[in-house]
DNA sequence: GTATCCCGCCATTCG
DNA sequence: CGAATGGCGGGATAC
């Protein structure tokens, strides 16, 4: 084999190389704030490769667990098409979920798109097309992929079921493996479904629509669903951004340099003083809300689960920050006052500002135009 | 050690 | 056939 790595100059080398700042997660949000903007409504395979500066590779990554495809060209849809998707995954969820998945687990029709999603984008003036026919009419299915079985796609699709159709509010990645597996977790197959369930989760929590945290008392790491609680329809005082930490500010361009994982890399030097830190600052905002459980964790066969006691306060254990403060003094306050029922989720309100600022841009978009980018 | 998950080979599908 | 997609898992990195 080619495994030409001889001299793999491990040690030495101030080697920048970094695997944090190749993290597909990382990669999600530049993604996001590069194409969050108010007026794109393309995105293009190439043009997002080069300016995040990765291999397209990794923007299929991207692309697959939040939208769906179209050819080299992907049609942006905001975040205002979260909600729908949202709520026809719960239904289709729903549907053929009663309790016992245990099923065919793959007989899902996979009809639509759980978070953004993209229609296909017809060079050739579409003229019929209109995808404004909610009933889908299934037909795409037939012949399909059974490929398509284990896409990322549908294994994202079916991740968020999860989540939106039981009460269950928190899982460890192994057990949604378990879960969205079947009990098939003979080998190495387990593995493998979990490394991509990493990889869903990081840009699921890119989007906010997750977060990371520890099991209460285990120290297990799992994910808590974050989804969209409020309604946010108030367009009345949006607030845009606002602590949000990490996201983005990636030094000073979105541009995930490339410094291979083991390759030598000498050439490098220079540049380099960019990341400075970003690190998981998350804002020690929320948290601070016992809430004790009340949801009843119904779970499935109960396998050996955790206790979803008190929500641990998890979320932002580490404060270790401190600068962080960027001088908000932004709209301060902001909406919060409108918020009378604080009934849980301290959350809710981190939320909504998300919410508000996507919303802003919020493009409806409805007609895709056939455009060349690169 | 365990948890995380990047990299990129190479199978599939598309054109 | 080559190009576009995107499974898949080895093995490096983070903790």
């Amino acid at each position: 084999m080619p495994s030409s790595s001889a001299i793999s100059d491990s040690s030495l080398r101030r080697h920048t190389y970094s695997r944090k700042q190749k993290s597909l997660g990382l990669l999600c949000t530049n993604f996001l704030s590069l194409y969050n903007r108010d007026g794109v409504h393309l995105v293009g395979l190439d043009d997002a490769a080069s300016q995040l500066g990765v291999e397209r590779r990794r923007i299929y990554d991207i692309v697959n667990v939040l939208a769906r495809k179209a050819k080299n060209q992907y049609t942006w849809k905001g975040f205002g098409a979260i909600h729908g998707a949202l709520e026809e995954l719960k239904e289709e969820g729903l549907r053929e979920n009663c309790n016992t998945f245990d099923r065919g687990y793959d007989n899902s029709k996979v009809s639509d798109d759980e978070d953004d999603e993209e229609t296909l984008s017809n060079p050739s003036t579409g003229s019929q097309n209109d995808k404004s026919n909610p009933s889908s009419a299934t037909l795409k299915s037939l012949k399909n992929d059974n490929r398509r079985e284990k896409s990322l796609a549908l294994l994202t699709q079916n991740f968020v079921k999860l989540f939106i159709c039981s009460s269950v509010e928190m899982i460890s990645l192994d057990e949604a493996a378990r879960f969205l597996l079947g009990d098939a977790h003979n080998a190495s197959i387990m593995r493998t479904k979990v490394r991509r369930l990493y990889d869903i989760a990081n840009v699921l929590s890119s989007m906010n629509l997750i977060e990371k945290i520890h099991m209460t008392d285990t120290r297990k790491p799992a994910f808590r669903w974050l989804g969209m609680k409020g309604k946010v329809e108030d367009e009345s005082a949006f607030n845009p951004n606002l602590n949000e930490s990490r996201k983005r500010m990636f030094g000073t361009d979105v541009t995930n340099i490339t410094f291979k994982r083991n390759k030598l890399d000498i050439f490098i030097d220079g540049n380099s003083s960019k990341n400075l830190k970003m690190q998981n600052s998350e804002d020690g905002t929320c948290l601070h809300q016992a809430d004790r459980n009340n949801s009843k964790v119904e779970t499935k066969q109960s396998s050996k689960s955790y206790q979803f006691g008190p929500f641990a306060p998890v979320s932002v254990p580490k404060v270790r920050e401190s600068n962080s403060v960027k001088r908000l003094h932004d709209w301060d306050n902001l909406a919060s006052s409108c918020r009378p029922r604080y009934q849980n989720q301290a959350l809710k309100d981190l939320f909504s500002h998300y919410m508000e600022a996507w919303k802003s841009w919020y493009s409806e978009v409805a007609e895709k135009k056939p455009k060349q980018i690169l």
